[in-house]
RNA sequence: GGGCGAUUAGCUCAGUCGGUUAGAGCGCUUCUCUGAUAAGGAAGAGGUCCCAGGUUCGAAUCCUGGAUCGCCCA
């Protein structure tokens, strides 16, 4: 905020102290001047002081300097104070003098800092230590009370302006400008908060600061940061706990006091009731203040009356875990003791979660209170969450309109999709960037796969006639390569996720599901469509076990869909939230299986881009694919083969060994071995590796042999380690590489080749031709074709395969005529195709 | 003013122990696949890794200072 910034004069007889302050209206007060006794300070030609280092900014380069002193000079120098509403022996002795303190700096200002006993924490302490009192003359609203006669009843900052006017008048006002800085203010009003000391009850916190620090240590906290960081830090600089509020509502102090000062603090309500014979139903306001009994100090004879004060309610938030026992009248309205067995059960608490914002509140008031109690942590583990942001990253707030509503939300996208995108788009602390689209994209990419995939099974399922009872999961050894990969990596994410939700991870944990999801619909699924399609009981088997334990993992992300997925498909318990979360199965994971597919559908992605590249189709196919690689990944790519061979559309795989074989290499440095072992030199060798000859140095390699460099003089063995060894294109080929792997196609395209890649042509048209006939997929048809003899030529070829996969109980080769015609006529490859189909 | 965190493609975010061509998704362009999919695959365009110093053979990454934003405290 924007406020006037004074530059003060108070004369005294070494020359005019010039003070600074943001906060005009405390002037009222003034009680001192604090200096630093170490900091410079100058007497200027005009008859001001200010410390030396300020006085350029203050009056110019060339201000002339009259004499030069240390702060300490001028301790105890007697000043005049600007108002004199305040007498200056109500503070003190040393009233209206120059004090030394600790926090005076030469950043800003003058380097003198004007002291108001009652207002703000440094000025208070100061006033402490040198026997000041904080006399206060602003009233409870905020307006100055009768003492400041011209002023009074008007609201302090509102006077501002008044009290600049008239210290100008008065030639004390050296000078005055706006001056912008960041200043407290009342979060439910907006308006500038105003600070002054009063007496308030305390909680000794400080005296257990190394309880509340050990206490910390037992602490989970995500983000860890916060363990040491914020939480730690402000721990450390531990504060005794104002306790005490001036206010009406809350909980009331439990603090007794006789007119002789004697004080009685109750433990219980039965304690209360046996001191005064009252038993409270309602132990508030107003009630509580009416109970008053006589005084237990020795000898005296007052009756004893509670303080008007109520608790601070952090208070209440940090008595959270004890409150909800204690609170119970049958329990005397005491906190429980650690013999009371269900109160044990439940202490403390596995995690706590809240805004990140509650560090020196809920996060600290929780530990604080159990700490004081039993010396430690009503809390295992604690999640802080950031907040909210809108799209454009600021602040959503109902002032400014920039809210989102939930239930908006939640009827376009669902509650599982507002779940996942909090618990997957970003670590819960790290805050959001709330939009819809961003929800939106969390249901098209995981939410539909998932659904998808759970309909492919029912609707082959259902096809089928599979049954719940039917189904059993073979043993590992008995299923194809595809399911015991889809089962390892189930089995690998069941563990993926169990890790980081123990961690308190759920972010980590979501991802890890989606990769599943994304490998189960779009490599699993889609490469096993044939088998479900028949039914297949292994298959069927297998995806059905794997959505039953998807359905478990996902029933603290997605609840609604997890539970749809798990009653439909099992149903072994009413519901998949009361199932026991996925046990990690032992023998399941296969990692060489894991790894092999991997290199297998990098030898896959390498292919079809190798196809893109030279524009053919994948329907097309093709004699053979070239591979590059040795050892474990050429075993791998063999075990998978067949994969392979149909995600490419080549009827032969065949491999070479090394990249070579295929084009011409280059051999690149290997930063990371060659760097720890040459430091300096390392360009050199870099220069020396460049200048090799690339092919005898790749045979070299392969044939077990080091490279010689020459570095700086010197000759240097490097070996297959320090040495990557990368392609160029070939010529001929179609090759697609990236780094050591290869992929090349072979392009010519005989007659069968031809033939087969229009008979795949004719499938497509035929099931385009059934989808837009609105057929089921299990319907059969009659077909007929009609067109090009070349293309019906190529069906007749392949007529088994055709029939087969369109579900084609009979196939004519005949008319078709406009009327019959399923569909427009189709051209492939420039010939055209007519055809008709109806339901057989 | 102090503490803590953030800053990477138009947007949302990854980026391991510091390793030399910084990635993904969305969106855009062009292909492709489809007997579940609003889906999948390939290619293209898109980058001052907030800025400036420093350490190092080598920095998005480590150190120092600064900027901006957020939270807490004064």
């Amino acid at each position: 905020m924007v406020d006037p910034s004074a530059y003060v004069i108070l004369p005294s007889e070494r020359g005019k102290l010039v003070v600074w302050t943001t906060t005009p209206w405390t002037l009222v007060s003034n009680a001192a001047v604090a200096v630093d006794p170490e900091l410079t300070y100058v007497l200027t030609g005009d008859g001001y002081i200010v410390a030396e280092a300020l006085a350029p900014t203050l009056f110019g380069e060339q201000v002339q300097v009259a004499e030069r002193f240390p702060g300490a000079a001028l301790v105890g120098l007697r000043y005049q104070p600007p108002f004199d509403f305040i007498p200056g022996s109500e503070y003190g002795e040393r009233a209206h003098t120059v004090l030394a303190a600790d926090f005076v700096t030469a950043q800003d200002g003058t380097g003198l800092v004007h002291t108001a006993i009652a207002f703000g924490e440094d000025d208070f302490r100061l006033g402490q230590a040198n026997g000041l009192a904080p006399i206060n003359p602003v009233m409870p609203d905020g307006t100055y009370g009768p003492r400041i006669t011209p002023w009074a009843g008007i609201g302090v900052k509102a006077a501002d302006p008044l009290i600049l006017a008239d210290l100008e008048r008065r030639g004390l006002l050296l000078r005055s400008e706006p001056y912008e800085h960041s200043y407290p203010h009342c979060w439910r009003c907006n308006t500038a908060l105003l600070y002054y000391a009063k007496p308030s009850w305390y909680i000794a916190t400080s005296q257990i600061k190394d309880q509340l620090l050990a206490a910390n240590e037992t602490i989970g906290w995500q983000p860890p940061h916060v363990k040491h960081g914020r939480f730690g830090n402000w721990l450390e600089g531990n504060v005794d706990w104002a306790l005490s509020r001036e206010r009406y509502w809350g909980t009331p102090l439990p603090v007794w006091r006789c007119p002789a000062g004697h004080l009685h603090v109750v433990g219980s309500l039965t304690e209360l009731e046996q001191l005064s014979g009252t038993l409270l139903e309602d132990p508030h306001r107003p009630f509580v203040d009416d109970v008053s009994f006589a005084c237990q100090a020795d000898g005296c004879a007052e009756m004893m009356r509670r303080v008007p004060d109520v608790i601070d309610v952090w208070f209440d938030s940090g008595s959270m875990p004890f409150a909800s026992y204690g609170a119970m009248p049958s329990r005397g309205g005491a906190a429980p003791a650690r013999a009371d067995a269900e109160f044990e059960a439940h202490f403390p608490a596995d995690y706590i979660c809240e805004a990140l914002d509650q560090t020196r509140g809920w996060f600290y008031s929780m530990l604080a209170v159990s700490t004081l109690l039993f010396g430690e942590s009503s809390y295992r583990n604690v999640l802080c969450l950031g907040l909210i942001l809108d799209e454009q990253g600021q602040k959503m707030s109902k002032s400014k309109g920039n809210i989102v509503e939930p239930w908006a939300v939640l009827d376009t996208h669902g509650a599982d999709a507002f779940r996942w995108y909090f618990f997957t788009s970003k670590y819960p602390w790290d805050g959001y960037r709330f939009s819809m689209e961003a929800i939106g994209e969390a249901v098209r990419q995981f939410l539909l796969t998932v659904w998808n995939t759970y309909g492919f099974y029912v609707l082959y399922a259902n096809a089928n006639g599979v049954s719940r009872e039917s189904l059993s999961l073979p043993e590992p050894s008995e299923l194809g390569e595809l399911d015991r990969w889809a089962l390892s990596r189930l089995a690998a994410t069941v563990e993926t996720v169990t890790l980081g939700l123990d961690a308190f991870d759920a972010t980590g944990s979501g991802r890890a599901i989606a990769a599943f999801v994304d490998e189960l619909s779009n490599w699993y699924v889609r490469r096993s469509r044939r088998r479900f399609w028949d039914g297949e009981p292994a298959a069927m088997a297998t995806l059905h076990h794997i959505l039953v334990t998807l359905s478990k993992l996902l029933a603290p992300f997605t609840p609604f869909i997890a539970d749809e997925i798990y009653c439909n498909l099992s149903g072994e318990e009413p519901s998949v939230h009361l199932c026991d979360f996925p046990a990690v199965e032992a023998g399941v994971r296969d990692e060489d299986l894991d790894d092999a597919m991997d290199v297998a559908r990098e030898t896959v992605r390498l292919g079809l881009a190798a196809r893109a590249q030279a524009k053919v189709k994948l329907r097309q196919p093709l004699r053979a694919a070239v591979v590059v690689a040795a050892g474990v990944e050429r075993e791998a790519i063999v075990r998978l083969a067949e994969i392979v061979r149909d995600e490419l559309n080549v009827r032969e795989l065949r491999f070479v060994s090394e990249a070579d074989e295929l084009g011409e290499v280059e051999v690149k440095p290997n930063y990371r071995t060659l760097g720890p072992r040459f430091g300096a030199a390392m360009p050199m060798v870099a220069a020396a590796v460049a200048g090799l000859d690339a092919d005898r140095a790749a045979r070299a390699l392969r044939a077990g042999e080091p490279v010689h460099v020459d570095v700086g003089g010197g000759e240097h063995a490097l070996g297959a380690e320090d040495l990557l060894v990368s392609m160029r294109p070939l010529a001929g080929y179609q090759v697609e590489r990236e780094g050591s792997h290869a992929v090349a196609l072979e392009l010519e395209i005989d007659d069968g080749l031809r033939a087969e890649g229009w008979a795949r042509e004719i499938v497509h048209a035929v099931q385009a031709a059934r989808r837009a006939a609105g057929l089921e997929v299990s319907d059969r048809i009659a077909l007929t074709l009609d067109g090009a003899a070349e293309l019906l030529a190529a069906a007749r070829e392949h007529e088994r395969y055709l029939a087969g996969e369109v579900l084609a109980v009979s196939v004519i080769y005949g008319p078709v005529s406009e009327d019959e015609a399923t569909g427009g006529p189709v051209t492939i490859d420039g010939l055209t195709l007519q055809l008709a189909l109806v339901k057989a």
